[in-house]
DNA sequence: CACTACTGCGTACGTTATACACAGTCCTAC
DNA sequence: GTAGGACTGTGTATAACGTACGCAGTAGTG
């Protein structure tokens, strides 16, 4: 039970951290992890996560659909794979500037990665999703921009997940709204969008007086800077962050 | 293309709102909506989302499974109709006690509701989760206790994003870590959650400094106070919010 | 009374993930 | 070398799923 390698962890997932290469008795592999991940990545991005099934990934690769099989034991694992390939290579974040820079250049990283791979988005996260490498890759490097601040261990914790998950609601919702607006068959930028204009006819005014007044503002007409509302959050959210660094600041002093 | 109730979603939706009554033209219906999601609801709740097929739902309700599609055009529909009533009507947030109080509330009143029903945050949400009516009552109730800052309205619609976007990371994060010590046979509060266990023989002390450190400090072995990074976490944003808020103050002068 | 819109439902189909068994391949131990 | 065994790729089979389609019965309307 307390195995060298005993993580308690799938096969597939200890072999994406280059822990357990694959033995050498068999056969030679025709296939391996990364090219099935990245044909299933390729499929996600071409054609949607709906078309990710263990068929056609196995079909273009020209092999199989249970060959697939020899290197995830579920497809679960296959997802939490790909997630992890979309994301890729942590971005280089973390400079002499300060740490605000560099939470800044980390989230819009990561927002564009998500621009890339939409899907990654709708992936059902399970327990593993938090054990890739590749994510886990991004956190130290979230980390290393608040080494230099006074922030306890678990205040790093939290003001990551805090930024990671701002720029995952904003992607998930002007994603969502983007899409429902290139279905529509609307050719965006039209007067109101389909969303708001959707809202208004649904909403009673003495109801949802709050709700109203957005609309009415204009708030999802957009398409002013798409990225407008995303950097004011993220300042929103630094700036929290700022107050409690220096807090923790004049406490040390 | 400019009905009145042209609203161009789905009938199950629109019946959601309260309009679209059903004809009174046929047999009396045996089944409604509400019954069907009621159902639906149930069965998440007690064996998981993965357990909600429409057989299984029309089981339930001694009815058989092609019945439920009278009602909904697909099983999307009936995820955002479950969605939207597990949150149920909106709490009483705003008070006169000012909107980080109102804000306060409202954050808790949506984890509570979602460990209440934590299968939501497993719904794969598409566009029309957007427009979903306790959804957006929810919404509502969060820009009123907005209602007296001097924020314009995509500010508060920012804000609210921000604020739920956190709740959710946040409850999706902590969900998932403990569904993974239940499932990993450890009653919990052990020297070490399976969690940080496997993150330490995974991750290179040298390549993974930061993470390391955390880590050791004992982040992952929790259960001490259960919400306290989520307050915490809250509190940052509030801050955030809080220094914008005076800033429009000042600037109003 | 016919008409018609509607409800409930049985059947059928295509797709999915995946358990299982089998055949071929290549390293290893003798 | 040769026997053994581990490993690979794969075909078949199964159970479950979402849902298109069509039919039978029902209740209001003309």
């Amino acid at each position: 039970m307390d195995d060298k390698s005993g993580t308690g962890l799938p096969a597939s997932i200890e072999a994406a951290w280059g822990l357990r290469e694959r033995p050498s008795k068999g056969p030679k592999p025709g296939l391996s992890l990364q090219r099935i991940v990245d044909a299933a990545v390729h499929v996600a991005d071409t054609d949607g996560l709906a078309a990710v099934s263990m068929s056609r990934v196995a079909a273009d690769l020209g092999a199989a659909t249970m060959s697939l099989y020899r290197y995830v034991r579920a497809k679960d694992e296959l997802l939490v794979l790909m997630v992890d390939t979309a994301y890729g290579k942590a971005p280089d974040a973390a400079g002499d500037d300060g740490w605000r820079p560099g939470l800044r250049r980390w989230a819009s990283a990561e927002l564009a990665g998500l621009r890339r791979h939409p899907w990654v988005l709708h992936v059902p996260l399970s327990g593993m999703s938090l054990v890739s490498p590749n994510q886990n890759q991004w956190l130290e490097e979230g980390l290393r921009c608040l080494r230099d601040t006074g922030l306890i261990p678990v205040e790093k914790m939290s003001t990551m997940l805090l930024v990671t998950g701002f720029v995952r609601s904003w992607a998930t919702m002007s994603g969502d709204i983007n899409a429902s607006l290139l279905s529509a068959g609307t050719t965006n930028q039209q007067a109101m969008s389909s969303f708001g204009r959707a809202l208004t006819k649904l909403t009673d005014p003495q109801q949802f007086p709050e709700l109203h007044a957005i609309i009415a503002a204009g708030v999802f007409d957009a398409e002013d800077g798409p990225d407008d509302e995303y950097l004011f959050g993220l300042e929103r959210i630094l700036d929290g962050i700022e107050a409690l660094i220096a807090k923790r600041e004049t406490e040390e002093a």
